[in-house]
DNA sequence: CAGGTCCAGATTTTT
DNA sequence: TCTGGACCTG
């Protein structure tokens, strides 16, 4: 067993082994992009497994499920064999999992049911609504902006008031009724018996302040290792303490220079103190051997982050020598950064890089939009990551809806997005059916509420629905659900036939879940995240261009990378641009975006554009200037190009390397 | 009370 | 482009 060990650590650098090879005692790995991080942290798994550790008491925290899947794979290929880690995910369904089997410790229904992002902020705007925020003279935020504020000042353990200031400046006047407000809200989601994100992580949190229970979990884990500790938050760094005190066995891994989700509370201070919590302080290697990148990809991104305010000095070096500089492409305005793209990637695949191989991105979702007209027109496949998902979609939420409200009778907006599918149905009739939940149960209510003038049999199939759901074997209730809301959905949508496939792909989902409640909550906690428009099988097999936002991006590598609109006020967004803290987090975007790349790095700027955001004004142009990220002492390090589509057909014209200097643009967009 | 139409306003990134 | 609120009609 341990020659499959020994044989591995065979192709680990330096530092790489000593990661590896770590005794138990607390150990901080600052992993550089490209530097072999999940390497390291998967060998350190496979050698502990070899060094006799049980798989089954090894917690492994990452940030998505698709790193934890990766991660248990690597494991796999090392150990040349098949090693199930029964304890890998994200914290977020870790938490779940967990929360479920204290619950009758913690006074916690381990019934509950978890509202995503978009079914937090419909409660959070009932109650908004409840408490008659809705019609104030002077704009109270939208729902999302409170569920936004109130979910900061739980993962950042502020009260509202410090969170408004901390990230909301504009709010701040309505201090006092947001604070009522997170009351209101915390108390419906408790009658409910619902949980959302953020309580998966600050009841566990909580939970672990009780020092039985703490030590009652933190005993079923030998080791704990969390990936991407740079974009965990206040709350998550408490839970590791509370399972692990004293930090023996505690692995973090991470990187501050790629600490990119500070607006959702996370806190760079957490990699950055980890060695001070414990003591003696807790080990740290530095692994700066890059494998990615060419030499002058890496070194125009190093160069990017040695302006960076604070944060460790790290300089990751490569031994891919080869290779051009990294583009400064200039085009006149988003159309002509669509062309470009477009041409370049179908020049690449000429010579033989596959689409897959390529990626584009960007800092906001929409900002990827013309080009997705433009590939659509010459007939280029992709992929969107990010943006839209597919739970949004107003029929993949009514389903779901459907089968949470018989799943947990008391979550009062499954059930009122429900009852309101059946025509002449509407908002007071549904709560006064939900108020008799309680007492009679959902298929109770419902028959014991007089059916809406007109559509006695809408609601009969409603009441056959319900007392068939509550007998149902899953996965029976698919089809149960599907045969019900199929009739709704024509009546509703133009548009029918195209979400029927969804309703279809949920119920072949579905079907592999071993019960109603795993997959709701699965769905929650991982859900698919591709758009409907392309989300058809078909696709699978061939080959397609990867379109991501920046922060989707993270963790993985293609050999051509383009970044669109880095441009100020796109990167940083201007949005982003008011603190130091913010700034430097945009610069940080902009360094991730451009250490995905292994080959070819191609950086847009177009000079005039329309600002998405704007909206109103019509055909409004601002004109804009190359990233502050990239001021003229930067410029040596690219290859600057001003590209313009062709006049005639085929051959595009590259103009020499002319930097346009547009002073008077830049002067008109200070202030616009 | 339900449901349609009209208008104003909108702060990016995700578990 | 979408959401939420106001207002109108049956």
């Amino acid at each position: 067993m341990s020659r499959i060990a020994v044989a591995a650590l065979e192709d680990l650098n330096a530092e790489q082994r000593a990661a590896v090879e770590h005794g138990r005692a607390p150990l901080l790995v600052i992993a550089g992009a490209g530097t072999g991080k999940t390497k390291t942290l998967s060998h350190r798994v496979a050698h502990l497994v070899a060094q006799g550790a049980d798989p089954s008491r090894i917690l492994l925290l990452t940030f998505s499920r698709r790193a934890a899947s990766e991660m248990i794979a690597r494991v796999g290929r090392v150990m040349a064999g098949d090693v199930r880690l029964p304890w890998a995910g994200t914290f977020h369904a870790i938490g779940a999992r967990l929360l479920r089997e204290l619950a009758p410790a913690i006074g916690l229904d381990a019934e509950f049911t978890i509202h995503d992002r978009a079914d937090s902020a419909d409660l959070m705007g009932m109650v908004r609504h409840q408490l008659g925020l809705g019609g104030t003279a002077k704009r109270f935020p939208m729902k999302g902006t409170c569920l936004a504020i109130y979910s900061r000042a739980v993962n950042a353990e502020e009260t509202i008031a410090d969170a408004l200031a901390s990230a909301f400046p504009w709010c701040r006047e309505w201090g006092v009724e947001l604070k009522a407000l997170s009351a209101a809200y915390v108390e419906a989601k408790q009658r409910q018996n619902v949980l959302d994100y953020d309580d998966l992580l600050w009841l566990w949190a909580e939970a672990m302040r009780e020092p039985a229970l703490a030590a009652e979990i933190g005993a079923r884990f030998d080791h704990v290792l969390v990936d991407e500790y740079q974009d965990t938050n206040k709350l998550q760094a408490r839970i590791l303490l509370g399972l692990k005190p004293d930090g023996v066995g505690l692995t973090v891994v991470g990187d501050d220079a790629q600490s990119i989700y500070a607006f959702r509370a996370a806190d760079v201070r957490n990699i950055l103190d980890f060695p001070g919590t414990f003591s003696p302080p807790a080990k740290i290697v530095t692994l700066e051997q890059n494998y990615r990148s060419t030499a002058p990809i890496l070194e125009a991104s190093n160069a990017v982050m040695a302006l960076a305010r604070e944060g460790f000095t790290k300089c990751l070096r490569t031994a891919r020598a080869a290779g051009g500089a990294p583009k400064l492409v200039s085009v006149r305005d988003e159309a002509g950064q669509a062309a470009y793209v477009a041409e370049q990637v179908l020049e690449a695949r000429e010579r033989g890089l596959e689409l897959k191989q390529q990626a584009v991105l960007f800092r906001a979702a929409d900002f990827s939009a013309p080009l997705e007209l433009e590939l659509a027109r010459r007939d280029i496949p992709f992929v969107k990551f990010g943006g839209l998902k597919f739970l949004e979609a107003a029929h993949v939420k009514d389903f779901l809806a459907i089968l949470r409200w018989a799943q947990n009778g008391g979550d009062r907006l499954a059930g009122f997005r429900t009852l309101q599918l059946v025509p002449g149905v509407g908002p007071a009739r549904a709560a006064r059916v939900l108020d008799v939940v309680d007492e009679h149960g959902a298929y109770g209510a419902v028959r014991n509420t007089a059916p809406p003038a007109g559509a006695s049999e809408a609601w009969r199939a409603l009441k056959e629905m319900l007392a068939a759901l509550d007998a149902a074997v899953w996965p029976s209730d698919l089809d149960l659900v599907a045969r019900w809301y199929q009739p709704v959905m024509d009546g509703r949508y133009d548009d029918a036939r195209v979400r029927l496939g969804d309703i279809e792909q949920l119920q072949r989902i579905g079907a592999t879940f071993g019960s109603r409640q795993s997959f709701l909550t699965e769905l929650t906690l991982d859900p698919p995240n591709s758009t409907s428009d392309e989300s058809g099988p078909a696709l699978k097999d061939d080959d397609y261009l990867i379109l991501s936002t920046i922060h989707s991006a993270k963790g993985q590598e293609w050999k051509s990378v383009f970044v669109l609109n880095v441009v100020d006020g796109c990167m940083p967004s201007d949005l982003g641009a008011g603190s130091t803290a913010e700034l430097e987090e945009e610069r940080r975007l902009l360094y991730v975006a451009m250490t995905r790349a292994k080959d070819d790095l191609h950086l847009i700027t177009p000079q005039r554009f329309y600002h998405t955001q704007q909206g109103r004004g019509g055909d409004k142009h601002v004109y804009a200037a190359r990233s502050r990220f990239l001021p003229s002492a930067l410029l040596e390090k690219f290859e600057q190009i001003a590209w313009a589509p062709a006049e005639g057909a085929g051959l595009h014209s590259q103009r020499g390397a002319l930097p346009q200097v547009d002073l008077a643009a830049r002067a008109r967009a200070r202030f616009s």
